[in-house]
DNA sequence: CTGCCGTCTATAGTTCCTATAGGGTCAAGT
DNA sequence: ACTTGACCCTATAGGAACTATAGACGGCAG
């Protein structure tokens, strides 16, 4: 038995994105385009809300809507030819590490200032451009 | 004794950035307007080049340009008073921490896919919806 | 001194949303 | 049955952050 489908604003809901911005994803053909309810109504199910899940959560880490579409291939076409599927995933697994080394540094930074700030009632020496890959 | 002043060109090469992108920052004010050369071209010092990196490196992480402001501000202002400065680290090393664990998460899925391409020629259960915060 | 590349300003187009207009649907209350 | 309010629909316009293009000048290598 299927569960009740749920409406666009229940996945707005659910993941944090506007009604609007999910039409607008169907649109561009990022998410299907779901059955109606009687009434005209989008009807979803789970697994919209996973995809939908996934894409607001990698637009977030700043990763553009073709690099999400790649992604999202390589969970939906079991067939990949194997070679492919390994410079897709090597170049986004560096670019995810390199992601991973910016913000630990930035986090570094910040907590510095907030330590920094715990003591007196103003802070003078911020070395936040530093923070990032001083390379 | 001054280095020899960096034109827009090579301030673009040094941080990924383009041309017009470097003039555009410059014309919303993210990037201070520089002396010109005579030939009344743009004559950038490192310091340019430091903040130039560290606002490409935040939009690369997902930040928009209103939040980098801010982080900018928070190096420039040294009389910040704490209260705000705290308010402010605060709510940014939350969203750092959130974006560290959903990219280690996908990390991890992006290494498990390509360990399971290694073996054969097709790969054939991919849980790279599953990656980011399963939640 | 002639290419050719780099710079300049200014404007139009692209991506990824976001807001608004104008209208239909539905469950609850009266 | 009727209305009220929260939801849904399509379609279009606007905003943020670029990106590309046009048209003109600067500068330096051959």
């Amino acid at each position: 038995m299927a569960m009740a489908p749920l409406k666009i604003g229940d996945l707005a809901r659910a993941t944090g994105t506007k009604v609007v911005t999910i039409r607008y994803y169907e649109k561009i053909g990022l998410l299907a385009a779901p059955n109606r309810s009687k009434a005209n109504y989008r009807a979803y199910d789970e697994s919209a809300l996973d995809r939908l899940r996934f894409i607001r959560r990698c637009r977030a880490l700043g990763f553009p809507l073709d690099q999400i579409r790649d992604l999202l291939a390589l969970s939906s076409e079991a067939e990949h030819p194997c070679d492919a599927v390994d410079r897709l995933t090597a170049a986004h697994l560096a670019e995810v590490e390199r992601k991973m080394d910016d913000l630990s540094r930035l986090a570094a930074e910040l907590r510095r200032i907030s330590a920094s700030c715990k003591g007196g009632d103003t802070i003078s020496n911020c070395r936040i451009l530093d923070a990032i890959s001083p390379d």
